[in-house]
DNA sequence: TTAATTTACGCAAACGATTGCGTAAAATAG
DNA sequence: CTATTTTACGCAATCGTTTGCGTAAATTAA
């Protein structure tokens, strides 16, 4: 062992007979210490490996230099790349991110929150799986020192900083692209009732349908949570009782499950029946038959969404004005 | 604004003309401190949303409860799920995890590894991208103070905690049973090499050939960074000079590389050559032809990793015994 | 030569929590 | 009724930094 615990001021303050404040100045590059100590300090700090205790830092300072980015799954190509956004600009400014996922678990996603509070983080971004009340109520109970910035899905009210994709419109583009392709009793496979993703990509498939002279049939439009079960009973119901000839599914995970469940139908069904799902997995296009993507520019989002925040942590004093990006996203695959 | 800063001790001891002492105890239900007191302070706190500010705490405490784990990449599906295992036994001990990513690069490695180590996590679980001589660099100039459990890429030597899968036999097995399946001209595509994983696997490989009598051709074998570029400046050369019956690949990207490039190929040779890869990605059996799959076992992976760190971290006075756990392997989707 | 300024450093408080120790008042023992 | 113990609390140090302020010595100005 090399040494059996981190050095700190006082070990180098002793070790050179100067006062720890002399230390931290000539480490610091302060102007009141004389450059002949400053060198002996800085030479002997980089001798023994010193590296100054974060957390003390941060408890003087009352910041810590990092944000925190919750995300349902990290394994979800979608929040990944968001997540590699973000890193992007932190890391230039300086910022360490540090990641969570809450499984879709409300309870998880209230814990955590409370943990990056109580840890300090200097910012958030956050793509809440949990009803915007519960979230609000969280929020409040912090103590208003933690700025946020939503992301995919987000709030309602303006109060708040938003980066989204233009998910109605997508979900219209998705939706006539699949009427052009002949179909007609198109299912949609929507995500959690009530979240603002599901409710803008429902009203862009709903306006596309109406667009063309189709009525919406509610029959053919499925709620399912984020588990498995769910979705494959919905799909299995909608196969037995409508056989839709197309499926627009809502999130990464439902278009996988669409497209595995229409793979084991019988032919012809199984080659003719289109699906088009959101899905930034980036091996997607390998699917034979194809599965028609609505690509979201995760990055870009992560990017944006970490400048908003990093702004607001930096401009702290000044008035805020909330911002809200809104970006387009892109029908792939279609051939 | 419910309340413009987090309350604090000091807040609640003004509030109740107590001293700071006594409030903490009686929120830490010290046996020292009268029952109507503890009603009184306990009440008032959780009214007025108190939460110990985790910062102070772990300057005091020496321990931050959180560890800590740095994979390549999040959207990697096999790290992952090790993550989930981690996160998994470490929540239910009463610790956070807090994920890290490097993108495979060294420099980003390092430096979150001092980051991990100024910010006190009291564990890494460590998968290298980087040599080992400059990771035992590093861990050495930061004190002896963190504890670590590599796994999936681990050092040589036996002085620390590992877990992987058992490389050498999974590559064996797919090796073998592409040789099963009538090919000869077995191609393996690597990982970067001099790491535990490709050595591993590439015997598994040179021995399953030697086995079944075929000899080891360097000229099939390429190692990639986990740059796409050199990936298909690999393949492309492997075709024309070579044209394998098969392909043994030895990562999750690598595998899905393959594949596209092979699908890329004039029939009938892209429907007859077979690939069989390590991937976890949890949709690779719809791939069609089949992408056979060797699937390591990550959740375990991850809760045995997390076990062995908490372990080390709460045991951590007595004489340490350095574990080294691997873990099965499977075949998957051969028909 | 003396007064004013600058230079270069040390002392001590602060960040927010925990905890060893000291001590009045209350309870129990003798 | 006195002596001892217990109960219930407060004081102050501590974790490792940073920083306002005070102050000798060195420098400059008058």
């Amino acid at each position: 062992m090399d040494q059996e615990r981190p050095v700190k001021l006082s070990d180098i303050s002793k070790a050179l007979n100067l006062s720890v404040s002399t230390v931290s100045r000539a480490l610091n590059d302060s102007h009141e210490i004389g450059e002949e100590t400053k060198r002996i300090v800085q030479s002997y700090a980089s001798k023994v490996n010193y590296r100054p205790n974060l957390i003390a830092q941060s408890l003087k300072e009352m910041n810590t230099r990092y944000i925190a980015i919750i995300v349902p799954e990290i394994s979800n190509s979608f929040f990944a790349e968001i997540v590699n956004g973000v890193e992007f600009v932190a890391n230039n400014q300086g910022y360490h991110v540090v990641i969570y996922q809450t499984h879709d678990s409300t309870e998880r996603e209230i814990n955590i929150i409370r943990d990056v509070a109580r840890r300090k983080a200097d910012g958030l971004l956050l793509s809440p799986s949990t009803n915007q009340t519960d979230v609000n109520e969280v929020m409040k109970s912090i103590g208003a020192k933690l700025p946020v910035v939503y992301f995919d899905r987000v709030p309602s009210d303006n109060y708040c900083h938003k980066v989204v994709c233009d998910n109605y419109q997508a979900a219209f583009d998705a939706t006539s692209w699949l009427i052009q392709q002949g179909k007609r009793r198109i299912a949609h496979m929507a995500g959690p009732s009530g979240i603002s993703i599901s409710i803008e990509r429902l009203a862009g498939y709903s306006a596309a349908l109406l667009h063309a002279g189709i009525s919406v049939d509610p029959n053919l439009i499925r709620y399912s949570n984020f588990l498995a079960r769910e979705a494959w009973e919905n799909l299995r119901d909608l196969e037995v009782k409508y056989q839709p000839d197309a499926y627009f599914a809502s999130s990464d995970r439902l278009s996988f499950y669409c497209y595995e469940a229409v793979q084991k139908l019988p032919e012809p069904r199984a080659s003719e029946v289109k699906i088009v799902g959101f899905t930034n997995a980036p091996f997607a296009h390998l699917l034979r038959p194809k599965l028609s993507a609505i690509v979201q520019p995760a990055f870009d989002m992560g990017k944006i969404a970490a400048e908003m925040l990093l702004n607001t942590i930096t401009k702290k004093n000044k008035d805020i004005e909330y911002g809200f990006i809104k970006l387009p996203a892109m029908l792939k695959n279609t051939e």
